[in-house]
DNA sequence: TTAGGGTTAG
């Protein structure tokens, strides 16, 4: 697990653009200290008791030695009086061979109101450790931080007298990550350096998972110049890390190099993590590709990389498709699980084919998987959406009641369900009922409130709700701008609608095609075709992609969407097969 | 300590 430091210099590095920052944050340690002698640990051991001391821990050590079958509380209660917490560390140097007994001392001690010493909480996971109770000593590293400053030199300064093993300092460094401060894991990691320990990469990981991109970078660096050698894992953290970032060039680059430059070799996780952000950015032909280069490898595409792929054909709409590839991960032995069912029941619910979705419903029984919140959350939408409210209550109920605990998203898609129904009393009865179950309502929540509200014509109450939302911190976003403005526009106050615009624009969201389509529709029934007119030049001057032709009369502009239609939408009408199934009991899960 | 699924607008 650990091993000294390297005492020459790594030499690799992934990102050459990234050693510049590297030499900048080099300046804290002496510039060639690897090749420096590594220092020793401290010399430090436990002053010395009293003779008055020494003898009350010799009577409370022969006590818990000779009674362990007893509580600590019936032992040590006549003890209580006179014992302070010098006393602890004094009784762990003639316990420091059985843990039990070191455990039940602190245990004891601990409730009584006093702090435990810091020294004693590094002493007692030491002692975890070399007795091979890695947790324990996890907890007590742990609490140490947490109630001391200064503990991990208590941790270093103990660390030599009670003959610990370089694992206490993977457990300390991860103890500091749990906690979140992160800062201070770097510098740990640097300081260890100096003792000649450099923490684990799995270790390591643990930390840069929880880094933004930029300190992912610069800490992959640096520990790796430092002398760590990071595994696959690590770079499986950088891929995802540039993926979730939008980079998949950069994170392709790492899965092309991660073995020349680490030494390690991308496993199914670093190519299903790449293929899934291709498909998230709609890029198929760049994943099917990977999906194609992994089995070359001997990779096994798995449930997780399949799923990308369903995942995106489903979004595209085309989900008689994403069946046909949930058939060819079945053909080649691979099992779907529930996420991959849940996905393919959440395409049939969004082109509102409820027999498929009936019928997966039944496999999904059938193969022995249990649905989650989100797989009964996708239902419920579906069956909402399909203006089914009763069913879809049944099965809010059901989910319910089989002890899965409905999240914010889950009411979300039953009040907006309500909200289409225009039933507004239902819709905000839920929105209190997940108030009070400590739910928070998102902007989704409001958007579609919002929405409900204006559909209403109660645009008015719909602006108050949306100050509110606001004022809570919550950012509206294009839908919920675009859901007011479409209110207006109903009640035919247009220039409040295009007001309404203006002040998107001001607050972040770019106004898009919905809210140009929107507006110029309200002009156009209104007779108001130059505003109608001015808008869509407007629109078409920041190349907003329609998905609809726009009937605003004039021959020209017919013409123009025409060619932008077949510019933007090409290859998009595809003919989708399939959905003719029939029979549509709502199944029970 | 690394990968996948659910909610809002014309």
């Amino acid at each position: 697990m650990f091993r000294r430091a390297a005492t020459t210099r790594a030499k690799s590095f992934f990102f050459l653009g990234h050693r510049r920052q590297l030499s900048s944050q080099r300046h804290a340690f002496p510039v060639d200290f690897i090749a420096t002698a590594i220092r020793p640990f401290p010399d430090y051991s436990p002053k010395k008791p009293a003779i008055f001391d020494a003898e009350l821990v010799r009577s409370i050590v022969t006590a818990l030695k000779q009674r362990r079958s007893e509580s600590p509380d019936v032992i040590l209660g006549p003890f209580a009086t006179r014992f302070r917490s010098d006393h602890v560390v004094w009784a762990f140097l003639h316990l420091r061979s059985d843990p039990d007994l070191v455990g039940a001392l602190l245990h004891w001690y601990r409730p009584r109101g006093r702090p435990v010493p810091a020294e004693a909480l590094a002493i007692a996971a030491h002692v975890a450790v070399v007795s091979g109770d890695p947790a324990s000593a996890r907890r007590l590293l742990r609490d140490g931080l947490v109630s001391h400053r200064n503990f991990v030199d208590r941790v270093i300064y103990t660390y030599k007298y009670w003959c610990s093993v370089p694992s206490v300092f993977d457990l300390l460094f991860s103890a500091i990550v749990d906690i979140n401060r992160l800062d201070e894991a770097r510098t740990l990691f640097r300081h260890l350096v100096t003792y000649g320990i450099i923490v684990s990469a799995d270790a390591c990981n643990a930390l840069l998972s929880r880094l933004t991109l930029d300190h992912m970078l610069s800490t992959f660096s640096e520990f790796q110049e430092l002398g760590l050698r990071w595994n696959t894992k690590s770079c499986n953290v950088l891929i995802h890390g540039f993926c979730g970032a939008g980079k998949t060039g950069e994170a392709h680059k790492i899965l092309l190099e991660m073995e020349g430059t680490v030494g390690a070799s991308p496993d199914i996780i670093s190519y299903s993590t790449l293929i899934d952000a291709y498909c998230r950015y709609g890029e198929l032909l760049q994943a099917t590709e990977l999906f194609e280069e992994m089995g070359d490898k001997g990779l096994m595409p798995n449930a997780f990389t399949f799923n990308s792929i369903i995942t995106l054909l489903c979004k595209n709409e085309k989900v008689v498709e994403a069946e046909r590839v949930f058939m060819e991960m079945m053909f080649r032995g691979v099992a779907p699980d529930h996420v991959v069912y849940t996905t393919l029941i959440n395409g049939y619910c969004k082109s509102g084919k409820l027999p498929a979705v009936y019928r997966l419903v039944e496999e999904m029984k059938n193969s022995q998987l249990v649905p989650d919140t989100v797989t009964y959350t996708a239902l419920i939408y579906g069956l909402s959406r399909s203006g089914n409210m009763v069913e879809a209550n049944k099965l809010f109920r059901e989910m319910v009641g089989k002890g899965l605990s409905p999240d914010e998203v889950t009411y979300t898609a039953l009040i907006d369900g309500y909200c289409k129904e225009g039933k507004m009393n239902d819709a905000f009865y839920l929105h209190n009922e997940m108030l009070q179950m400590g739910l928070v309502p998102n902007v989704v929540t409001y958007t579609a409130l919002s929405d409900g509200l204006c559909k209403q014509g109660e645009v008015e109450t719909a602006n108050e709700l949306l100050r509110e939302t606001s004022g809570k911190g919550l950012e509206l976003n294009v839908f919920t701008y675009n859901s007011l403005i479409n209110g207006l526009c109903k009640i035919g106050n247009i220039e409040q609608a295009v007001k309404t615009m203006a002040d998107m624009e001001a607050a972040g969201p770019c106004p898009d095609v919905y809210t140009y389509t929107t507006i110029m529709d309200a002009y156009c029934k209104s007779g108001k075709m130059d505003q109608a007119h001015d808008l869509l030049r407007e629109m078409l001057d920041k190349v907003l992609k329609p998905r609809f032709h726009i009937a605003i009369g004039g021959k020209d502009y017919e013409e123009e969407m025409r060619r932008i239609n077949e510019k933007y939408n090409k290859g998009e009408e595809e003919q989708q097969g399939g959905g003719s199934e029939s029979g549509s009991s709502v199944p029970t899960l």
